[in-house]
DNA sequence: TGCATATTTAACACATCAGTTAATTAGCTG
DNA sequence: CAGCTAATTAACTGATGTGTTAAATATGCA
């Protein structure tokens, strides 16, 4: 059961639909309908996706009239690349040559150049 | 089905247990053994929960005698954040600032600051 | 070979997810 | 109010996810 905020927010884009529709909305706000009519499923299915969207904090809803307008709220994503950010290191380039190089300075015994 | 790696990706990131084990896993290759033992659940369960990051591109396996080493590859994560950052000018404060300034200065209609 | 350890696979249970259609709610308008 | 449009809820289905225990596999060693 993913009551976290970090698991609502990852297993909520997890989902190319939803993930489809944060990238509409990043356009401005729509309408259910709106959101639906790329998509080959029903509505209530757009529905339910944007409910998921909502407990994730990606997106506010407002209504207007029999409207209900989404909006994105990029939030979640924030706090998502952050936590992300944590295992930056692993992936920079000039991190990994850095520590290399490190590594051959000291002779570091498991000096990752030294594969055979 | 996600089959797409960004689905992948969010989905193997949305389990607590898995980002724990990608936690552990910065600071070391571990075996199974090694990184079931802060849990409470069963190595069977651990074994799959590797798998799945497996499959994510997040971790690389190799083995040593009858060990099996689970190694951080972070290059999905990468991925992950630079598909996230799109989003960025939606929550960067001084971004928002700043359209609400350039709309404003140029008697933009659709001026988010002329909300009533 | 035969046992011990490490790990995976099999078979199962149960919950959640993503979709459907049908019915319902909400708000506008003639 | 009646009817229209927008959207959600209900009830159901089938697939997937996460856990279990028991059995199988892989490797090292006496």
């Amino acid at each position: 059961m993913p009551a976290d905020r970090l698991s609502l927010i990852f297993s909520a884009l997890a989902d190319p639909t939803r993930r489809a529709i944060l990238a509409r909305l990043s356009e401005g706000e729509a309408t259910v309908n709106e959101l639906a009519e790329p998509f080959d499923i029903s509505l209530p299915a757009i529905s339910r996706h944007l409910k998921v969207l909502e407990n994730a904090g990606l997106i506010s809803r407002s209504r207007n009239a029999q409207w209900r307008s989404s909006k994105l709220e990029a939030g979640p994503l924030r706090e998502a690349t952050e936590w992300m950010e944590k295992y930056k290191r692993f992936w920079d380039a000039s991190f990994i040559r850095l520590d290399a190089h490190l590594r051959k300075i000291q002779n570091d015994p498991e000096d990752p150049g030294a594969k055979q």
